[in-house]
DNA sequence: TATTATATATAGAAGGTCTACATAAAGAAG
DNA sequence: CTTCTTTATGTAGACCTTCTATATATAATA
């Protein structure tokens, strides 16, 4: 199998935008929500700095993997809610296929050994 | 669980590790040799540039995880074999138990929004 | 009214891998 | 024997990503 997208020079990268779009597919998040959702979810494993998530929302947002919009909500406060693309919704699936198959072949390669 | 050594902002780094403590679990190894018995094994998934490969040994030799030494062969030729320690081998178990807590859980995540 | 939580964003430091460069011996090809 | 390729180790600097720190502003709570 060919890994188009999982880089396995940069897997952090790969599994923060996993992450990002899983959390995404099945309803909008603004990126507050967001953190707070995976640290949640993952029982305080994964966690986003706001230093890290907002760079990266651009950056998906840029490529079109993922499209915000802003909302006004109450008369002054404004929050920015993302949603997955179709093209996001692609490269999740891809992105969960290929983690399979780096997981597996990982604890094969090194149960082999150690057993 | 405390994850007390897979750093989930550096994943790269600690798979990198992992799979030479692996490959050394076993057997001695030089650098060169390492490199091409984990990218066997990997099918090719897992590769090793040289320019990565040589520090990253450096440093595990620096925190004694593993121990290198020259070895003469042949009139001119040197190689540099490297072997688990005991602490190596500890911190691998470590490194192992929490990859797989790191894996059920992100496909726990993902799996449970994306289905 | 002051403090904390919510909410987004950027600049620069830190740290890791990558490319490229450097060196040298062994083996194969011709 | 001479040239090219493979084996073998290593470092310097570019590049990229996360982290820390700073900045700004609103809403909620005490």
């Amino acid at each position: 199998m060919e890994m188009n997208y999982v880089e396995v020079h940069n897997l952090t990268k790969s599994l923060n935008e996993s992450l990002i779009l899983s959390a995404l597919s099945g309803q909008k998040l603004h990126g507050y929500q967001l953190a707070l959702e995976i640290e949640k979810r993952s029982d305080g494993l994964f966690k986003f700095k706001h230093g890290t998530l907002y760079p990266i929302l651009h950056k998906l947002e840029k490529e079109n993997l993922i499209s915000g919009s802003w909302k006004q909500e109450g008369p002054r406060r404004k929050r920015k809610y993302y949603r997955i693309t179709v093209k996001g919704r692609k490269r999740l699936k891809l992105q969960l296929s290929e983690w399979k198959t780096v997981f597996n072949l990982f604890f094969n390669i090194s149960g082999e050994i150690i057993k």
